[in-house]
DNA sequence: AATTATGCTTGATGATCTTGACCGAACTAT
DNA sequence: ATAGTTCGGTCAAGATCATCAAGCATAATT
């Protein structure tokens, strides 16, 4: 389905979706309009699903970040799914196999305002909450053989 | 620190990182000259950490991916550390307070691989592990306010 | 009140992107 | 085998875009 450009292209992109095509050619060996059909068909498949930036939180004034994790009272799953949505501290969340049905990530300014977020979804769920510390891996492609 | 245009500017970046410049100055409302001068402002701050590209990992062939968290045994927590950082599919890892001292995501093809993985952790942690069976939220800012 | 710094616009220039015409290798069907 | 088709590539042009320098307005500084 890939093959080896299209992952020197996609490699490239992952470090720098700002370069210019006449570049990104150069690196990877192709003339220009190959490299922009190959990204065109790249987005087609939507195997790049986006062109996007990576923001630091804390340049947005969310010092901390904690990984939550949601089981529902018996009844509240959709509801608590909902809430989950409508909270946008909360910016990313699975729904996962095993005791706790939720497992998301919560950018927050303050304490008080974890404590605030979490009174509202335990109204309706347990969660357990764990802060974050460091991040010893950054987001990153697993590998792309 | 921010202000409205720069908010905007990263708006309109996290849906469409590749937009000409052109285009995003239009549609902030200023000329090509001042969205340039402040993207390289913002780049310089740190505010934005790159320009990246979101990749599908099915399209890579990764159709499965888990929550795993993860307790090293007692003085193992610095080679568990490293081992997560060698083991490239795990995509992101945070350190955290709790029980848990590591939650981390992989991305798998296979039953057999996430096993495989999860042994060689296993060894010198102990691990609990949740398959991801849907997103609810996707990876999203958080208010920018 | 004068000065400076900041952040903007404009317009010229040079660089980049896109399009269309064309080419060749690989695969299909006769 | 060979003719046709498809796919992915190059090249060259015209169209578009980014950058730079110059100049202006506003707000902060002295």
């Amino acid at each position: 389905m890939l093959d080896d450009l299209d992952r020197t292209i996609i490699e490239i992109l992952v470090h720098d979706a700002r370069i210019s095509l006449k570049e990104l050619s150069n690196q990877v060996g192709l003339s220009s309009p190959s490299v922009s059909e190959r990204l065109r068909r790249l987005e087609e498949k939507k195997v790049i699903r986006s062109f996007t930036i990576d923001i630091d939180p804390v340049a947005l004034g969310y010092s901390l970040s904690a990984i939550v994790r949601v089981r529902p009272l018996p009844g509240m799953l959709h509801i608590v799914e909902k809430l989950i949505q409508e909270t946008p501290e909360i910016t990313e969340c699975d729904k996962v196999t095993g005791d706790d049905c939720f497992v998301g990530k919560l950018q927050f300014r303050t304490m008080e305002q974890l404590d605030t977020i979490l009174d509202r979804l335990s109204e309706r769920a347990e969660t357990n909450t764990s802060i974050v510390k460091s991040s010893p891996v950054k987001r990153r492609l697993p590998p792309l053989s």
